[in-house]
RNA sequence: GCCCUGGUGGUGGAACUGGUAGACACGCAGGACUUAAAAUCCUGUGGCCCGAAAGGGCCGUGCGGGUUCAACUCCCGCCUGGGGCACCA
């Protein structure tokens, strides 16, 4: 068996029979099968990414064997980050490191024997890709969402309406805009109305809060702050509102809630979205200012706050607002304004991140102000505190230290009143947040349930209009604009006014204009504030920032269905046959990022009637991570090197050692090539080595993330090299269940190896000439294909793929050992392997007389017939402890079993003396006797 | 803090709706073949104990309880690894 020979004929036979090219027509049933499509970085494929490939390569062979029409593509999300910083340190253009990796991954991930169609590939890099994606924009531009119809609809319907009737009839998911009447409408210049309808556009532009770093004229995410600095260059950080592309994902949030019943999901990624959605309810209250005449603005009469325990109202014992609260200063009594100032400007120095994740060390300030409650009229301080956010709810909240620990804390850091209204709950140490209990000093609620008094006050609250129910999400809309290069150009000019406008959808693709940096210019504008003469119509500025790294990726699985399509995203035709995914493989770090965006973006493509689905993907299964094994050595102080298991020897048990990551390549095992040590570190050649007794070098194991830095990352071009795919691809899914996360270790894969060199003996003996035998097989041979049919179909179906390649070694033994040569056995085998092994059963299906290719066969039918056993060799049980077997025929009824039993000889040496109680017996199973 | 996961031999893991715990593989040990090695094949392999052996006993699925004729599986309470979310009012 020669791997490589055989790898590489059968790879060249597949491509010229052009074996998985894939029409958009057939009468068979569609199946579409979609692996996320992987950004193609520098470093190339590492042993973890082909692990949801082989599986879901796996599956759509599976699927085509049945008799489906598979669509199964493979393609790349291009644009991104890595690619941009490069080209920053190196000033190559993006495009062309791009290209570069992609040939790299391509490479790759042909020697793997996938079945992609790739004459469907496509990247989102690409101007007649990215055209689309400014499509869509245009569209969302172009769109409002109707709460009456709960649909996004165009906007011209909505100016027409607006001229018809103003504003007043219209219920919206929008943002804060007045009342008008057609008349109004009628009167407002070009730049109000633009404003007004910008408001209600689904891509829209607004203030939003960002981690604005001035020294590198860029905003950063959350994960690029550390400590108020960048990551990078330790510069300062600070919160800014700053004008950013939007997009009004919120206006989805009830139907991405809801759509989660419709999709066979792992629960994990569901929870995480509802989570992530977060939807509440609950109301708001105004509480009004005790002396409005104190205040710095004194038109402000009030402070309104959300709360989903309106129930808890009468333990209100302060208010707090937000540091980015509007109104707060306002509020602040000019006696205060320093103190306030100055808390604010600490409170700006923090980015998100640290503000969240500092939970122990309490802020605040006291404004100076004071509101009545709403209900008792009790004098209530109004403090401002980085504990609550600016962007959710009113960005204020009545502080009930009695029922919520964060509340509670603070009331006991700034000596605040702390109340119980719920009956026999002391809350003096802590806060008591169940719902649960009957309601206590607490006017018209007392007496009443948690349940019952969160809808008495919301009820009395808005009888009395002091606030009304709402439903609150936790989500936020969607920051779309990046202060980038490397992304889609956003499809928007400004007019001489500063009017945003679409381009015409004859105007696209935008295309991303060469620059001579890419870096933001001097004044702080983005990149492609540096290119010249990028104008629309010659005169207009275009809008300078670009799409996020999720745009292409929310409809990229959309193109395949018709990826050369140039007057559509994809004709409707294809759209109608192939429909959303039916099994969708990636990881679960998508979760609440890509996975949320895409539905979104499904949802909405569904309402402007662009496709008959409303779920992109049916299926989802998140394959595990694969884990690094590192090996680990000791080095002791004065630069000796220490084997791992005489660490704890006498001799060197007290002293200091520093643990050192090798290379994973060095080590067979845990033994460590010594020489090999010398050659890679030149600091080393000539270390003295403490060597076991035996004379090796050994190494300590530690599974952690696969990384360069850790010298653990496996490629796996080396084990397709010494092993060939087939094994690759086996051992992979041999390791364990695809869901779970799982260390790499190379060692096992031996076993995978032998497994296919037994195959190979049974089909083509031990000279490598197939001689199959068209005799009739016995009934054994019979059993063992039948109940391996069966066993895999099933497998495949749940996606147990590692117990189905133990499935398989069982039955190569099995048939081995009765040195079987059957045709009718040995082909059906084949065929079942072939999805896992497609190589290897491909050269063997090629040279045991057939002239098709496997790909192109059916998928057999087990026969139940052949699985029917005459007897079972029942284990008996005496008190739940299986003592000896009986064999007994299967059709036995249940009584005469029990008989049989109570009968045996063997019984009676377990028994004691004892009589039987009672028999349980569970026909085909086993046997319990009770005494 | 909350949510999601996992915890089974030396290792990866298997066990259907509660019904023979440890399938399959790796590793290890012993043996066969060989001048030798590789490759291949065979045997053994959860722990402890009794026995020369055949065979047998006890304990065992993170810990402690419970339900059941029977628990890796179900219930209650803990411990612990991994991941995610996070002052979300």
């Amino acid at each position: 068996m020669k791997v490589r020979e055989i790898e590489q004929y059968v790879r060249k036979f597949w491509e010229e029979h052009q074996v998985y090219r894939v029409q958009n027509h057939d009468a068979k049933p569609k199946c579409y099968v979609l692996d996320m499509f992987p950004y193609p970085s520098g470093a190339g494929l590492h042993v973890g990414h082909p692990l949801g490939y082989i599986a879901s390569d796996i599956f759509a062979r599976f699927r085509r064997l049945q008799g489906y029409n598979v669509l199964h593509p493979m393609g790349y999300d291009s644009f991104g980050l890595p690619a941009e910083q490069y080209a920053i340190q190196t000033g190559q253009h993006p495009a062309i490191t791009t290209r570069n990796n992609i040939a790299t991954f391509r490479r790759q991930l042909d020697q793997l024997g996938f079945s992609y169609d790739w004459s469907r590939e496509i990247r989102t890099s690409d101007p007649s890709f990215y055209r689309w994606t400014q499509w869509f924009f245009i569209r969302l531009f172009e769109s409002w969402y109707n709460r009456k119809t709960n649909r996004a609809e165009p906007i011209s319907e909505l100016i027409r309406q607006f001229e018809l009737n103003g504003n007043q009839q219209v219920d919206a998911w929008c943002g804060k805009v007045p009342l008008f009447t057609a008349a109004d409408w009628k009167r407002y210049s070009e730049k109000q109305k633009s404003d007004i309808l910008l408001q209600y556009r689904l891509a829209y532009l607004d203030e939003a809060w960002v981690n604005w770093c001035p020294a590198l004229g860029t905003v950063l995410a959350n994960d690029e702050v550390k400590d108020g600095r960048s990551e990078r260059g330790g510069h300062p950080v600070e919160r800014r509102r700053m004008k950013q592309w939007m997009l009004r994902i919120t206006a989805y949030a009830d139907r991405l809630l809801e759509g989660l019943k419709d999709v066979q999901w792992p629960e994990s990624v569901c929870e995480a979205q509802r989570n992530w959605i977060g939807r509440s309810r609950g109301c708001t209250l105004r509480f009004p200012l005790a002396n409005p005449a104190a205040a710095s603005d004194m038109q402000l009469r009030e402070i309104e706050v959300f709360t989903t325990r309106p129930d808890t109202v009468f333990g209100a014992t302060f208010l707090v607002v937000a540091p980015e609260y509007p109104a707060l200063q306002s509020l602040t009594p000019p006696d205060f304004a320093d103190a306030v100032q100055q808390y604010v400007a600490y409170a700006a120095g923090r980015s998100e991140r640290d503000r969240m994740a500092d939970v122990h060390s309490v802020t605040g300030q006291f404004t100076g102000a004071y509101v009545r409650h709403p209900f008792t009229h009790a004098l209530l301080p109004v403090y401002v505190s980085e504990y609550v956010l600016a962007g959710y709810g009113t960005g204020a909240l009545m502080g009930v230290p009695g029922h919520d620990q964060r509340d509670h804390r603070f009331a006991r850091a700034f000596h605040l009143p702390i109340v119980s209204i719920i009956e026999g709950r002391d809350v003096q140490e802590a806060a008591y947040e169940e719902r649960e209990g009957t309601l206590t000093q607490s006017d018209f609620l007392n007496g009443l349930s948690v349940s019952e008094a969160i809808e008495a006050a919301i009820a009395e609250a808005e009888r009395r209009g002091l606030g009304e129910e709402r439903i609150q999400y936790r989500l936020r809309d969607a920051v779309f604009g990046r202060q980038r290069y490397w992304g889609e150009p956003i499809p928007i000019y400004y007019d001489g006014q500063g009017i945003p406008h679409a381009l015409a959808d004859d105007d696209l693709p935008l295309i991303l204009p060469d620059i001579d940096a890419y870096l933001p210019t001097a004044e702080g504008e983005p990149p492609l504030a540096r290119a010249t003469d990028w104008k629309y119509k010659g005169k207009y500025e275009y809008e300078k920032t670009t799409m996020p790294g999720w745009a292409g990726s929310s409809w990229y699985y959309l193109r395949f269905a018709d990826p050369h399509n140039d007057q559509a995203f994809a004709s409707p035709e294809a759209i109608c046959y192939w429909g959303a995914i039916d099994l969708y493989i990636g990881g679960d770090e998508h979760a609440t990022g890509h996975l949320i965006y895409f539905r979104f973006w499904t949802h909405f493509l569904h309402d402007l009637g662009l496709l008959p689905f409303r779920e992109p993907a049916l299926r989802l299964v998140n394959q595990g991570k694969i884990q690094g094994r590192s090996c680990l050595i000791y080095r002791l102080d004065d630069g000796r090197l220490l084997s791992a298991r005489r660490r704890s020897e006498p001799e060197f048990q007290n002293l200091h050692t520093v643990q050192l990551h090798v290379p994973v390549s060095l080590c067979d095992g845990d033994v460590v090539d010594v020489a090999g040590l010398r050659q890679w570190r030149p600091e080393w050649a000539e270390a003295t080595f403490l060597t076991e007794p035996d004379g090796t070098f050994r190494c300590t194991h530690l599974v952690e993330k696969m990384s360069k830095s850790k010298f653990n990352v496996v490629n796996p071009d080396d084990i397709v090299a010494q092993y060939g795919a087939d094994c690759f691809r086996l051992y992979e899914m041999f390791l364990g269940p695809l869901e779970q996360d799982k260390p790499w270790d190379t060692k096992g894969i031996d076993g995978c190896y032998r497994f296919l060199r037994k195959l190979w003996r049974l089909v083509a003996g031990d000279d490598d000439r197939p001689n199959l035998s068209d005799e009739i097989p016995s009934d054994a041979e019979l059993r063992i294909v039948h109940r391996l049919i069966r066993k895999v179909t099933h497998d495949i179906e749940q996606l147990s793929l590692n117990t189905a390649v133990s499935a398989f070694m069982i039955a190569v033994n099995e048939l081995t050992e009765l040195r079987c040569n059957k045709r009718s056995v040995l082909e059906p085998l084949l065929i079942c392997l072939s999805p896992f092994a497609p190589h290897v059963c491909e050269y063997l299906w090629q040279h045991t007389g057939h002239h098709q290719s496997i790909v192109l066969e059916q998928w057999p039918a087990w026969d139940d017939r052949y699985l029917k056993e005459e007897t079972f060799d029942y284990p008996v049980a005496i008190n739940g402890r299986t003592r000896f077997k009986v064999t007994l025929a299967l059709d036995l009824p249940e009584e005469r079993i029990a008989e049989e039993v109570l009968a045996e000889e063997g019984l009676r040496r377990y028994l004691e003396g004892r009589t039987p109680k009672k028999v349980i017996v569970v026909k085909g199973r086993m046997i319990n006797v009770v005494v």
